[in-house]
DNA sequence: CGTCTAATTGAGATGTGTCAAGCGGTGTGG
DNA sequence: CCACACCGCTTGACACATCTCAATTAGACG
């Protein structure tokens, strides 16, 4: 099945304000505030470090904290009912893992780290106090939750109506062009992104190879886009016209 | 493929102020409103009755109006590059067909009438305005939203997971505990709804009905549950305890 | 009574999942 | 430094759920 979860193993960590507040001003949601005020959030932030495979939330809990990623990188999932499980998303420097959750006082998904990971946490209740105090900011975080939703959605069509070479195309599409042309995914995590088995992927990924679209010349746990055009190119649909 | 989309014909009507008031203050969002507040919506709200078929809007257009259903049923759905429909949702009464796209300037899903229709509709400007001069509705809508993609998550995951029985069984529970136990859906409308085919989805339902969950004693284009208890019980997953 | 659409049934093709086995690199402990 | 164990990767054979194509039946409606 997935990658077993260990216990979340917490340690805090002293990051200096500076890098701290780079990392929440380029968090897309924190865009629009004036420098004093993510300052004021950065007064708040906690920052914490975890290590490889560390459940940082799971599905159902309490929504206590919100969170950014300062370093490395996050899976957001789903265990389906058959013990399947679904990624959703891959969260890297400055994405929010639960910018979503907010309002609602459980976690409806979870979240675990693929690399040694630093989060920035702010306990729920100041982070809610905060956005109430700053109403452009709501405004805000709606505009980026319904890009995010318009997304997902486009993402649960092409699930249901595309193969899964379409499927697969469309992830590495979506990872590579936020995390660049080499990848640190092993093929169990692609096929988790992409809602299929191992097998079917090392059997797509090696006609792909043939193709000239990726290469695997690279380590193991990585996949390498040699030809990010052609990949496009091969795309059925263009994301992102939504 | 899909019904046809006819042209959008519009038609206004006038309804009483008491129709309209009674159908915003049951829409969700508003519930938390109070009574003055909600006239202020009515006045700028305006009645129009569609035709069965008609699309109130499509996929991509420009999001010009708010909407809320006042009687019928409406299917939220989108295209598949595949030519497929996948649909996401069916409103009926009170519910908005698009209060998530609302701080996007576009629909990402397309809205068609499944029967005659009356719709509410506010010009997206008053309608955000309006929202802005109220905070408190704000956090609402988040809340809503927050609650709408959740369960929206919950289906994709078992969309990929799960075969076509519970795709179908699930769909059912879903629209039988919103609108009762005597479903107006063709197999077609059902099948779109699943993320499957007509046959498939006719094989599954002779089954169930083999089974005792349904009956086929109704008219065309409708699907009788006849017991609601041994649909539960076939369905793997409960739904809601995301 | 004829037409149109929904519903149904059948046969065949096939994409994917499943199970099982083998390979290769990497790290760990003796 | 070597050997063993582990884990990711790869390949093969097979089963089967589901889609597709095609033809037929049955209601509804004018």
């Amino acid at each position: 099945m997935g990658g077993k979860l260990t216990e979340t193993q917490q340690h805090r960590i002293n990051l200096s304000e500076q890098v701290k507040l780079k990392a929440l001003r380029e968090t897309s949601i924190f865009k629009g505030l004036r420098a004093d005020e993510v300052q004021e959030l950065v007064t708040r932030a906690v920052a914490i470090r975890l290590p490889k495979g560390a459940l940082i939330f799971g599905e159902g809990d309490p929504s206590d904290f919100f969170y950014v990623v300062q370093e490395g990188y996050v899976r957001l999932f789903k265990n389906a009912p058959s013990g399947k499980m679904l990624t959703f998303t891959v969260a890297g420097y400055g994405d929010t893992l639960n910018g979503l959750a907010l309002s609602g006082d459980h976690y409806f998904m979870s979240a675990q780290t693929m690399t040694i990971v630093n989060v920035l946490r702010i306990p729920r209740k100041e982070f809610l106090a905060f956005v109430e105090g700053h109403p452009h900011l709501m405004i805000d975080l709606l505009k980026i939750i319904a890009e995010r939703i318009g997304h997902d959605y486009a993402r649960t069509v092409g699930f249901v109506g595309e193969d899964v070479e379409q499927r697969l195309l469309y992830s590495l599409y979506t990872l590579a062009s936020r995390f660049g042309n080499t990848l640190s995914l092993t093929r169990e995590e692609l096929a988790n992104f992409s809602g299929t088995t191992t097998e079917t992927t090392i059997r797509v990924l090696s006609n792909l190879k043939k193709s000239g679209v990726i290469s695997c010349t690279g380590n193991r746990g990585e996949i390498v886009i040699s030809d990010f055009a052609k990949l496009v190119e091969r795309l059925r649909f263009l994301p992102g016209l939504t």
